[in-house]
DNA sequence: GCGCTCAAACTACCCCAGTAGTAGTAGTGG
DNA sequence: CCACTACTACTACTGGGGTAGTTTGAGCGC
């Protein structure tokens, strides 16, 4: 399932509820998204929301007593995918590298991180290598 | 002028425009959109679009005749990271180097960019020392 | 059985990007 | 001077995220 799908605020943080969670009720989403950011919305907007989401194709749900049961029909690597792509795509014209020369030169990167950059492009590169790519 | 500068596809292709052109007419625009992406506007779109943008304080005309002159008010490195700074936060919870390591993992990267990436690296590596950071 | 309660369904907004038609107006060509 | 044209200004509408009140309905306790 990987198609274009590039989520709102409120709706990718539904979706980390439910990456979380495996599964959850509309009421269990609202109390922890409530939880984690200190912002506490109606339950009927987080079921608005869910209605929505289910409706785009990327949650389902089963019905437990009277109340829905919510999951994830995607993964949260296909939405970073679509989103991280759609973004350089548009600002980049596609080309990653730029991405990562653009943080590295205007973005605040840390010498810490730096490290590990080195590190993880190390690695890469030698998977790349090994799998004569 | 750093702020929140987020925009919307059509908003930074014109954007993209003024900064090309350093300023042009709302045809000019236009004519330029539509050859740079096949995709036709009307001129009253350019020109609805471009009132949004100077309301929102991201450009500035002036009038030449009865045309009006658009120009950018800000910087296309300040857009680049409004937007990646803010995909960041709601991706990686602000850690560029997590956006970096999903670009390594799940994005497409060739051999060629790899080794691009790693003279950027040292070479901000290096940059940094020098500096004492 | 009857009403209460809780959850979903429905309805209704706001905001903003995008799209464009129409109205108004200033300058131009004859 | 008058009509035409080439602009901008104004108005309007769609679609989708976000927000939430109101209605409906199913089950539970008495």
């Amino acid at each position: 399932m990987t198609g274009m799908h590039s989520l709102g605020e409120l709706q990718y943080a539904i979706m980390r509820v439910l990456w979380d969670e495996g599964e959850a009720t509309v009421a269990r989403v609202q109390e922890l998204l409530a939880a984690g950011t200190e912002r506490d919305r109606a339950l009927t907007t987080i079921a608005t929301m869910l209605t929505k989401l289910e409706k785009k194709g990327v949650v389902a749900h089963t019905s437990s007593g009277r109340q829905f049961v919510y999951r994830a029909l995607i993964d949260e690597k296909d939405v970073h995918r679509s989103m991280v792509g759609e973004l350089t795509q548009r600002l980049f014209q596609g080309d990653y590298s730029a991405l990562v020369s653009h943080l590295l030169t205007e973005q605040e990167i840390d010498k810490r991180d730096i490290e590990r950059l080195k590190a993880l492009i190390a690695d890469k590169a030698g998977k790349e290598k090994r799998r004569g790519r």
